[in-house]
DNA sequence: TATAATAGTGACAACTATTGTCACAAATAC
DNA sequence: GTATTTGTGACAATAGTTGTCACTATTATA
């Protein structure tokens, strides 16, 4: 094998075992330890964080890890990558802020000069815009952490009664038009619950040594399993316009509920909680003309409720 | 220089000028054009695609551009480059659909094995829900083509009145919760307009020779250059509660007019359209007592017709 | 404290790869 | 026909790589 073949998958090797010896790189490649050491030093030469301890259960180590591909991107790819990295911008917090920007700078700083112009026109004719918020999510990845590990996270929560604290366990995080949202188990509540991330006050791991539950069923490709095992459920039945279904294709609860017709209209059916009514009663009364909610009868009275309130205000 | 070294600068090089004879690059890397000759068909074997042709005027040139960065990435920034593709997946389409979804299945086939782990663990613990709508968006890269290149589109557009054929000239193209649109200069209402994507019904480059127009100043990056210059202005006021204030955050139209107070209130104040009306009296009756509109008059007027239809209709 | 395991360096000879030169073939634009 | 260009083969000179050996130094552990 070439020496710079070598190289090449010595960094592969190198970046997968994290922990390794000079032996036993030598006696994989089928050559001598002297070689190894140089070739070593050398990758160390081209930027692989390299660390050494001497003596035995010493051996090389990588600092950071480091994933080094050779990979031949063709343009639209890259410009695709790009302009992915370049979307996430529009999100003032991630959980992993610093990293996109400085992945997205390297790509650029080594995009050949004329895959940059390309870029820099493009720039500014496309788009994914979405909503910059002025709500703050300084937890983001506390409770992501908390859902791949699953553990238990205590947080401090503002709901419309004031401010509390709870255990929950994160199915994971999940942003929505701007702003971010936790699926959990609730250990007060002992049920799945949705959480605004903005809401929450504070997020750290829990100390007092709740036993986290086997929730691994639970996960966010898995949205049925997420609705919560609530008692009080009523039938929802809604007609819709073309404008209509088009509305609520935008929002999250309902995709599970929504049922298009060939021409374009459609309604929603399906279960809902009973304490969904009031946010509901307002959402269809947004639709105006679009939606004629059928059922259920307490949805109906709650919109009538409103609309006479609303009358009276601009009467 | 090393061979390898020269290696690596030939591919940046060769992916840069595109076209290029091997005395030109035997003279700038001081080596003989055997040397180079050798170099360039080892390139090919490592899988860049280089054609060559003979003669005067002849030369090497790269086929499918391609640009191979040994770039280091962090596990970190592999990761976050990897959740910005994945994003990307909620969009049915894309004005470079294929380059995206092969960019990302070539990030994850070259990750070594516990990166991949990882990712595989976040996959379903994190996501940018945008919402999967049903509208087709057939027309994106002639759109953004144009934009680019200031090119004049013919577009058959389906609008209230039923199909007309226009001649645009796109700004630019962007998303937002789920829907394409375009922002363009209009040939048959001489001004800026917005475009929903899902309906325009065809899109080709125009032939009848219109001029295209110097639109330079015009981008995505300029939306206070984007309001069309319309006649019939309106002044509109709104008070807004806290919950208000967020509801219209996730609004595109309202980011130049929204204003916040230190509580979390605030207001909507600026120049409105008036054919904009009844998208906004529709608009802020879905926003509740979230939101008390004082002016225009107009808008009021037409908010209370809404409501005592609706009362008709639920009553 | 001795021992084994580990990294690390230097020198040198044997081996291998790279390079330049030269000769020549073939295509092609002008 | 001539100049320009890619492309190939052979060979000697040069440069780089490798293995071996003889060392040094550190450290965990028995």
């Amino acid at each position: 094998m070439s020496k710079s073949k070598r190289l090449m998958e010595l960094m592969m090797i190198v970046n997968r075992k994290k922990k390794f010896t000079v032996k036993e790189l030598a006696t994989e490649f089928n050559v001598s330890t002297r070689t190894i050491l140089r070739d070593l030093q050398e990758l160390s030469e081209l930027g692989v964080p390299l660390y050494s301890e001497v003596g035995p259960h010493g051996g090389y180590q990588v600092l950071n890890e480091r994933i080094l591909p050779p990979i031949a991107f063709t343009e639209e790819e890259a410009v695709a990558i790009f302009f992915a990295c370049h979307a996430l911008r529009h999100y003032a917090y991630l959980p992993f802020e610093t990293e996109s920007s400085s992945a997205l700078s390297k790509f650029y700083f080594y995009m050949s000069g004329d895959v940059r112009d390309r870029i820099d026109e493009m720039k500014n004719r496309i788009d994914f815009v979405i909503p910059s918020r002025q709500a703050k999510f300084p937890y983001l990845s506390i409770l992501l952490d908390g859902a791949i590990r699953q553990q238990v996270i205590r947080i401090e929560y503002e709901s419309r009664d004031g401010v509390s604290a709870r255990l929950i366990q994160p199915v994971g995080i999940f942003a929505s038009s701007g702003l971010w949202y936790c699926p959990a188990y609730c250990f007060l509540r002992e049920d799945i619950r949705l959480f605004r991330c903005d809401r929450i006050r504070s997020a750290a791991e829990d100390t007092s040594g709740t036993q986290p539950l086997d929730l691994r069923h639970l996960h966010l490709g898995n949205r049925e399993a997420l609705i919560p095992a609530e008692q009080e459920f009523t039938n929802l039945y809604v007609e819709l316009s073309e404008e209509g279904v088009q509305k609520c294709e935008g929002e999250y609860w309902s995709s599970t509920k929504l049922h298009r017709r060939e021409d374009g209209t459609g309604w929603l059916e399906g279960h809902m909680p009973k304490r969904d009514i009031p946010f509901l009663a307002q959402f269809f009364i947004g639709l105006g003309v679009d939606a004629t909610v059928k059922s259920p009868p307490e949805l109906l009275d709650d919109m009538k409720r409103r609309l006479a309130e609303m009358m009276a205000r601009y009467g």
